[in-house]
DNA sequence: GAAGCATCCCGCCACG
DNA sequence: CACGTGGCGGGATGCT
């Protein structure tokens, strides 16, 4: 049942893409007083890990291909990363974990890593801004999107600079478990849940399709068309099927049925607009299909436990 | 907060 | 018979 997350870090590692995570991880397991991830730590070798912060962590493990496989693979960023990329041994050793590993993360240049096993070709991918053309030129493979703050494909998920590491493993927490309990543990950080700027729409790519999926264009329009009628029937109708044989495609496509993914879509738009718009509440209740205020209010009660003037007031920054 | 109504979801089964 | 598909019913959930 406990979720197990290794992270994988060389050194000299910047000590945030390590510590960063973790903490979101380990803040969730005192909040909702269950143990809901164990987390550990692998380096070159077991012991002390240099990192860029000047002080040293203690790795558990040492990195090697036959640790028991985690259920989440993270890959600390930092010089080390980049280093460790030359390195045959331990990428043969990152690569055996990363391809059996269920979910596999890499934070700022822990991509760099995670590229040197090869198993991000042909992937989308962000590192640090200042790292992302460096990373296209070593590994022409990789698709590498400068502008995003992480970006998922597949069971691969890269994240930009540093402390884009949390705005992930946020994602992660709510995605496991719930959108609630990662707005508490973004509370308990004092970071938050959803970045306000251009970068706060990720949420919405974190839960879209991938781009070949017979989704991906529909879940595009409903981002686009959150006011209209987005009942089953009208999208069952829209994608040429029955409403019921377009709810069982939709739910092995997308992990959830087309009611809770339009619920999710309003949420995260919602959101958005309360933190990067000044428009009155019933306007971001029109605009986000939700019928009237009240509708809206449910909402932010039910998955958020706060009411929309509170989320406002308590996450905006300007 | 309760009640009544709409919508969604999913097991079940029929059809080709 | 296996398989993909579509309709139905009713319990669950959301909305007013």
């Amino acid at each position: 049942m406990t979720h197990r997350i290794l992270a994988v870090a060389f050194p000299p590692a910047q000590s945030l893409d390590i510590l960063g995570p973790l903490e979101v991880f380990t803040a969730a397991n005192h909040l909702s007083g269950k143990a809901l991830y164990q987390v550990e730590l692998a380096g070159p070798e077991a012991g002390a890990l240099a990192t860029t912060a000047g002080v040293d962590l203690v790795a558990h493990l040492k990195l090697h291909p036959r640790l028991k496989v985690p259920d989440t693979l993270l890959v600390a960023g930092g010089q080390g990363a980049r280093d460790a990329a030359t390195r045959e041994d331990w990428m043969a050793s990152l690569g055996a974990l990363a391809g059996a590993a269920p979910r596999v993360a890499a934070v700022c240049t822990g991509a760099f890593a995670l590229a040197a096993t090869g198993c991000l070709e042909g992937r989308r991918a962000v590192t640090h801004w200042q790292h992302c053309r460096a990373l296209a030129c070593q590994f022409p493979q990789v698709k590498v999107e400068e502008d995003a703050l992480f970006i998922e494909d597949g069971k691969f998920f890269t994240s930009a600079g540093v402390t884009a590491g949390i705005d992930l493993a946020l994602a992660l927490l709510e995605r496991d478990q719930s959108p609630e309990l990662a707005l508490r543990v973004a509370r308990q950080l004092v970071v938050y849940l959803r970045r306000p700027g251009g970068q706060s729409q990720f949420s919405a790519h974190l839960v879209a399709p991938t781009a070949k999926s017979e989704f991906h264009e529909l879940s595009q329009w409903i981002l686009e068309h959150l006011a209209g009628d987005l009942s089953v029937e009208a999208l069952a109708e829209r994608m040429n099927m029955s409403p019921r044989h377009f709810a069982r495609r939709f739910r092995a496509e997308m992990g959830m049925g087309p009611g809770e993914f339009v619920q999710r879509m309003r949420l995260d738009e919602a959101r958005r607009c309360l933190l990067d718009s000044d428009q009155g509440l019933g306007q971001v209740a029109g605009r986000c299909g939700y019928p009237t205020l009240e509708a809206l209010r449910l909402s932010f009660q039910r998955h958020l436990k706060v009411s929309p003037g509170e989320f406002r007031a308590r996450f905006r920054t300007t």
